[in-house]
RNA sequence: GCUCCCAUCGUCUAGCGGUAAGGACGCCGCCCUCUCAAGGCGGAAACCGGGGUUCAAAUCCCCGUGGGAGCACCA
């Protein structure tokens, strides 16, 4: 059988973690049988769906490098469809108008919740021939649901779930004005792209028995079902815009490669024995839906973040840099300035003393800007009285011939040999002058990425400072 | 309330009748060290409860408990 998923989100304002990962499984089970992965945009909510929202939710398939073969389909361009398949199933009487008034139906579902009974549809409308003398407005459209037997769904995550077909009311599939319901459309749409599995939210788990029935109405064969359970917060409440976490692009602000957030994701309810940390073509290898776990996952942040320096430290250092800029811009810095370090050199420095690349960029500063003060317990510690060393070093470093952490490391090493220091009293005042702070990468690739110049001027300032602090003490 | 789903370290998970219940993140030690890290080594840490089935149960069945979802002219 060709194997054809789909990922089919509303439009609600950004693309959904729980959802990302719902892609994601579709895309890998497609991608590794080498089937065909639909993206459908269920816009039917003309309140909700802007194009804004619909924008959103490409977005963070681009980010998250997920690419789809067909779409994205939008459900409000196949309002004509729907309707033919209404007619077609009030024909062949699968479907029948119903004429219940909202207000009765209100007080049939008030009634049954006071009888502590499940709320569902008496079926008053169910055996008409033809429209009730005090019928009003126009009639809604029902699914004629069977209410024999059993509808069985032979979930490939939850395995077999058995409903029985009393329990299942007959669902309104078009509403008084004509338009489509949710899920009529959604098997209307399974069926017309050719679904052959419907991996989704667990959430809908219960919706599945209907839409299976509905599509044996038509005459066609339900898909198979994969239901995924839910992703928690961290503290196993459901993900909301509130708690934040909740948007894929929140992941992207926040730091985290898209390579990060996709292992991350796939690991979250899926596993491959002891494995952690997948490639791509690893993942479209090995993915199964037989092995997506069966309860729902709370987010592990300091997972994430230990995933995000892996892939920090091992991707190549010029594909990092390109998201590294990115951030470097958002706090105002121009990577590509004229006597910029190399950012490829900055990103092998950092990566492993960073968990996301906000944290690099933050601690990057200095790299692209002279330090405007130094941390004060830093200098206070290692600048204070370290003139000597400061002009020593001045002059060591003036002399190396090749700006290279090598020669810069012998020069630093050289000078805390002939004041007989430990190379701990040399390096930080160096690493405090130079950084602002006491806290860089090693000493020598610091230096090396600074340029001799900006280090030498960095130097005089700093003794500069050490003269004035002695001086007004 | 009814229907359905779920349950292994704090978290993500391996396990699919016989294991000292394994790995990962985090945490705690030690080592390395010019800072912070990274890295190496070691440690603490789990089968929700009760009944069955079986020579044998984390694994199978039932009940309970606890979470969750669905029950709209929303999607």
């Amino acid at each position: 059988m060709s194997v054809t998923t789909r990922f089919a989100p509303s439009p609600t304002g950004y693309l959904h973690i729980g959802g990302a990962r719902t892609a994601l499984f579709c895309w890998l089970y497609a991608r590794r049988h080498g089937g065909r992965f639909v993206l459908r945009v269920e816009d039917t909510d003309r309140e909700r769906s802007t194009p804004e929202a619909i924008n959103a939710i490409l977005e963070g398939m681009s980010w998250l490098g997920i690419d789809y073969d067909e779409g994205p389909l939008y459900q409000t361009e196949r309002f004509d469809r729907y309707r033919e398949v209404i007619d077609r199933m009030l024909e062949q009487g699968t479907a029948y108008r119903c004429y219940c008034s909202r207000e009765r139906l209100d007080q049939l579902r008030a009634d049954q919740q006071a009888r502590k009974v499940k709320p569902r549809y008496d079926g008053r409308c169910r055996h008409l021939t033809e429209p009730p003398a005090d019928a009003e407005g126009d009639p809604v459209i029902r699914f004629r649901q069977p209410h024999e037997g059993h509808t069985v769904v032979d979930d490939q995550v939850k395995g077999r779930v058995a409903f029985d077909n009393a329990e299942l009311d007959d669902l309104i599939i078009a509403r008084a004005d004509g338009s489509p319901t949710y899920n009529f459309v959604v098997v209307v749409d399974d069926m017309d792209m050719g679904i052959s599995h419907v991996i989704r939210g667990d959430d809908h788990l219960n919706n599945s028995a209907r839409q299976a029935n509905i599509l044996k109405a038509l005459g066609v064969e339900p898909p198979v079902y994969a239901h995924v359970p839910m992703i928690l917060d961290a503290e196993g409440k459901k993900l909301s815009k509130r708690t934040g976490a909740a948007s894929v692009m929140e992941y992207r602000d926040a730091g985290y490669l898209p390579e990060a957030v996709i292992n991350y994701l796939v690991r979250l309810g899926w596993a491959h024995g002891d494995q952690e940390v997948f490639t791509l073509d690893e993942l479209i290898e090995y993915f199964d839906i037989g092995e997506i776990n069966h309860s729902a996952s709370s987010l592990n942040p300091s997972k994430l973040d230990w995933l995000n320096q892996h892939y920090m430290k091992t991707l190549p250092a010029a594909h990092v840099a390109r998201h590294f800029a990115w951030h470097l811009g958002a706090l105002g810095i121009d990577p590509g300035a004229a006597h910029a370090p190399n950012i490829e050199a900055v990103v092998s420095a950092q990566a492993e003393r960073s968990k996301t690349l906000v944290e690099m960029a933050e601690n990057s500063r200095f790299f692209y800007t002279e330090p405007r003060e130094y941390d004060e317990k830093a200098a206070r510690k290692h600048l204070l009285g370290a003139g000597d060393v400061l002009d020593a070093l001045t002059n060591a470093l003036a002399e190396v011939e090749h700006w290279k952490a090598e020669a810069i490391h012998q020069a630093v090493t050289g000078v805390a040999e002939e004041q007989g220091l430990k190379m701990g009293k040399v390096a930080q005042p160096l690493r405090v002058a130079v950084s602002g702070g006491p806290v860089s990468p090693p000493i020598d690739i610091t230096l090396e990425l600074l340029g001799r110049e900006a280090v030498l001027r960095r130097l005089a300032a700093a003794r500069e400072w050490v003269d004035q602090s002695a001086a007004s003490h």
